[in-house]
DNA sequence: GCAACGATTGAGCAATTGTTCAATCGTTTC
DNA sequence: GAAACGATTGAACAATTGCTCAATCGTTGC
């Protein structure tokens, strides 16, 4: 089992033998996401990892509804960075606005960016722990 | 960085009148998580804005513990990518490393992760057009 | 010791992203 | 109607990111 000649699987790259645990590898393909729903996620995720995003996500969940003047001095941005911002997490449905005259108030859409942002800080929380886990 | 002006007030391009709800602002800005926590929190969401992360993710949430062989095939990329990008999972402690021999065999460090996953599979879940408000 | 193997790493490149600048839109006020 | 204002948008640039290729490390088997 050491001939490399044999098959090309399918990434150029991979070891010579294919896997070294075939039925977990078919179980875990098998048990993987589409890939729409991979390219969605990282989407999202992608969202919240910016700085500036997490801000106007932080000062909604504080302020509740707030114009986009007020969201970027609150978060220390110029309005177009703001507005741009804005722009991509309204297309993602995390954010929504209503529109007064000419000024534009936004929120937060519903409540799981709330609990992502949460448990996201309570992962980093834990980084003065001891890592000798095992 | 640009060095056009000498006089840089906080952002360049605010509205004329500096706020509309000072108060709020204020209070905003004094709620803002700190500036390291934010950027922490940024990049923790960056490391799941990957889809190829993503699939390794998940795939360790269902193999439990798989050598990067693999994970390589079983995720779909080569093995050297798989390889950097366990090395970002595992210097932010998502993923843990126990070495065996030539083998390296990975696995989840601890549950934020899963949550995480899952809570953002519910919020695109929620994708399909449900009557959103105004 | 030498070769093969699984895994890691660095350099280089392609693609994506975030910000700024400037122009523009819709609304309000005079 | 014109000007001012809040907000949006597009283009261009800088910075970052993710992948591939190639070299290398540590371990195993001969």
């Amino acid at each position: 089992m050491n001939s490399r000649s044999n098959v090309v699987p399918i990434v150029a790259d991979t070891c010579s033998s294919p896997v070294v645990d075939a039925e977990r590898v078919a179980a875990v393909q098998r048990a993987l996401p589409s890939e729409e729903s991979v390219q969605t996620l990282a989407h999202v995720f992608g969202l919240l990892a910016d700085p500036g995003r997490l801000r106007l996500i932080s000062a909604l969940l504080e302020g509740g509804e707030m114009c986009v003047c007020d969201l970027s001095a609150a978060t220390g941005q110029s309005m177009s960075a703001a507005s741009h911002a804005l722009r991509l997490l309204r297309a993602d449905r995390v954010v929504k606005v209503r529109r007064s005259g000419r000024m534009a108030y936004y929120r937060l859409a519903d409540s799981h960016v709330r609990m992502l942002f949460d448990l996201a800080i309570t992962h980093i929380g834990h980084d003065t722990g001891s890592g000798g886990g095992d």
